[in-house]
DNA sequence: CATGAATGAGCCTTCATTCAT
DNA sequence: AATGAATGAAGGCTCATTCAT
């Protein structure tokens, strides 16, 4: 179960490839294995080997906010005030997903590449479903939406950011002011 | 300005061509000129006769829901009650974007190919933009969002009620659960 | 049902591709299609258009001689001496089988490309069938053996024949001496 | 000419290679290194170290029962009996070449990757040769065919019971059948 | 006007072989 | 000796667009 240790070049490969690929991604660029290899100067086969389909490879690129994420969830389950919490948590996930381009596809996709992929993004729904729970149950929340709607809401915020237009700081702001006005909505009373 | 006159086998071609658009999109199968053209039993000259590009045919496909949409919001303003009109408006807009998967793509879109979809795209931000100024001037709405706002929340809606899944009517249904929240959130006091 | 009437210059390429496609397979190159695209000076679009596998060109090849074989086991039908007819069908199908190298591949084949193709295979099979019980009733052929081993037997006298060497005229002489050798065998009394 | 010492290890994993190659053929699956090299658990190196193609692999797990062919010959020869000692052989050497896959390639192949091949091929067409010449003299075949057909006859009935279908046990005896056929074929009156 | 054959760049993927570690 | 990462040529296929008929 454990990846087998690599070797030194191969692991400073791994790691241009992957390199090479979030800066694609945040160029917007759709992420092409044979793009990768290219630009990072290795052949096409390398990359394969590395990641068998640019999904995977997109999905490594992921990993490190998905990773930031649940860190965060879990430290938000200590906040004693559960909407604090839960806005808290919020917040960083929709200033994450719209820092990093290719959490959205990932967050978004029905169907992961990566095993590691799934387990992170069912830590991080079960995560943002307990912070929601325990608001509901503190009768902080309307009573309409689910812990089901979180994702999608989050997405769906991200991606009217992006719509807005705007790049960088000014869309992470546009972002935060439409969360902030759907969580104004969320809040009861 | 005026549209050429169209010979009657012509305008049946054009008919044929944007119907079977609809469906293909409505299937949520990419747009391709060539496969418009086998399903409607044209040459893709015709079809690209009428429809320089896929954009071209998507936006087409797209102006019925845009026209209601802008039809809309022109009876709007006449509702007396500002917050209700802003409120109608939108539902109908998230409405509208959730059921025909054209609008969402030409909506999201910063360029357009047909100027008369830039005229409806313009009629209609500047329609939902007099119905929020109206309301943020009674009073009604947040002061830190603006009329620039409108469209990249509902598309971000839109979006959402996608990631979350389930079809048809289902899917409305959840885009209207998640308008209603953001409506509380946009709604002063 | 019928094939649509083809333009004069398309009919032109397809005749080209296929020409070219029996000399590839003459010389025993594995038909590619890209690279017959390239011999006939087409695009590969257009090779693929007109053959959406190497194997349903393969099959084009060898339809003429397919067809070939089954007109000669028709009229060989027609023949009273049920030994004679029998040998005279046999002897035809290793002759042709060992001239047209696409036709090993096509008949060992266990599934065909084209829909003629299998066609004319069962119509081929049918009709070894009925000469070889005709033979067999007649008592003139070995209890042991069926209508069922006729195409792999005359496949194996082809493949030795190849497997011996020689080209041309040389392996046709070597495979009509292997058939004969087995005549003998399959011959009673 | 003698083989250089091997170290303990170093045979192990060359028995290795060769058992795994030997159950990649018999599932019907073309020979790749580093195929072979993963299932054993060695590094493709190490393959491609101790057989530099795969082609020299397949000769190796060819060995064995070309050994046992040119053992069977020469015991053959012993026989009185011409015709007995020549349908031995050929009944044994199809027996074989139906059961070992690696056996069909290996024969008809116009050229080896290893000198041992050769000499064992060599070997058993010369057997094959003496047991046809003696059974010619004797008067017992038919005139019109050599000992340079034996290798082609036996191949090409090993590659109809293929083109019949069926495996193992099933396709022993389809192939027995056809020599059955031929050797009634080649013997005379 | 309509047709649909032709185009060919561009993307994807595999695999035999080498060579630094 | 053993390893296995790297290579990159080679082949497969698609699809937006043009243009001769």
């Amino acid at each position: 179960m454990t990846t087998p240790p690599l070797r030194k070049d191969a692991a400073r490969n791994r790691e241009q490839i992957v390199a090479v690929a979030r800066d694609l991604v945040d160029e917007g660029v759709p992420l092409q294995l044979n793009d990768v290899a290219r630009r990072v100067g290795l052949g096409v086969g390398t990359v394969y080997r590395h990641f068998p389909t640019a999904e995977a490879l997109l999905e490594t690129v992921a990993t490190r906010s998905l990773e930031m994420l649940v860190a965060h969830g879990e430290q938000a389950l200590d906040d004693d005030d559960p909407w604090r919490a839960l806005a808290g948590f919020l917040i960083r996930t929709v200033e994450v997903q719209v820092t990093d381009a290719s959490l959205s596809t990932v967050t978004a996709a029905p169907t992961d590449a990566l095993a590691h992929t799934t387990e992170l993004k069912r830590a991080l729904w079960s995560l943002g479903g307990r912070l929601f729970d325990r608001a509901r149950d503190a009768g902080v929340v309307r009573a309409d939406l689910a812990s089901a709607d979180l994702v999608p809401l989050m997405c769906g915020i991200a991606y009217a950011a992006t719509v807005h237009g705007g790049a960088g700081a000014a869309r992470a702001d546009t972002a935060r002011r439409y969360l902030t006005a759907l969580l104004e909505g969320l809040r009861t009373g």
